[in-house]
DNA sequence: TTGATATATTCCTATATGGGTATATAATCC
DNA sequence: GGATTATATACCCATATAGGAATATATCAA
């Protein structure tokens, strides 16, 4: 088998740089996809695959208007990474205060010990 | 040009679900390879692959102890997926109150009532 | 109708990948 | 030393990219 598809999920889908960029700018506001073009600095054809991979993920949503299709962003996808990147936040960080995060500590813990006695 | 390399970052080495489960496991404390080959039910060389990429991205570190090789989680690399998603967290979630979310909004706004005029 | 604009789709190609299998390497035990 | 255990690497293969280029499709304008 080959690499897990692009249009699996959004981590996948999210994994190419300029599929970010295109979220990126979308963060500002719905755009037609000829802007997107321009401001990314890639040609169309491109452009328009990468909707198409952001589209079935449900990165993004389209709207006809005329000749434009004005792409919108819709982060819902978006928030089974945020929930999976969040739990490595203590790795990185100094601070783990919460009641939560002292919690997930000594689950650690505890199966770090449970497996050192083998 | 195919595409972007596993290795490139953390966004694509974790886009492979193997590999989070990799981490996920390691999240519990640092584990010889033979462990993770039964936790995860896959076979030895697969996950050394997987482990040589994760190593290559800077998200486990090894230790050598006689003939294993323990690996332990670095979440570090992390952290720029972390604060990539964290941006868009309030196009899922309903409650934005902090000032810098409301500032974030108007600079959409603004940007939105931009486009519309062309 | 003809032409121009906006977007999607198709075809091509090079490339990296992930699993499978076999093997290399190294440490440990007898 | 020889056997066993732990891990990495090499090789094969099917597959899905991502970009490039050409073209299809649809809408608008004159």
């Amino acid at each position: 088998m080959a690499r897990v598809a692009t249009t699996t999920d959004a981590f996948n889908a999210v994994a190419e740089p300029r599929r970010r960029q295109i979220l990126d700018v979308l963060a500002g506001g719905e755009r037609p996809v000829t802007d997107l073009v321009t401001e990314l600095g890639l040609a169309q054809p491109q452009v328009s695959k990468h909707l198409k991979v952001l589209r079935e993920v449900g990165l993004v949503d389209v709207r006809e208007q005329g000749r434009q299709r004005v792409y919108r962003l819709n982060g819902r996808p978006l928030q089974p990474i945020h929930d999976w990147v969040r739990q490595y936040e203590r790795t990185w960080n100094e601070r783990f205060d919460s009641l939560d995060e002292l919690l997930e500590e000594l689950k650690e813990k505890e199966k770090r010990d449970e497996n050192s006695g083998e």
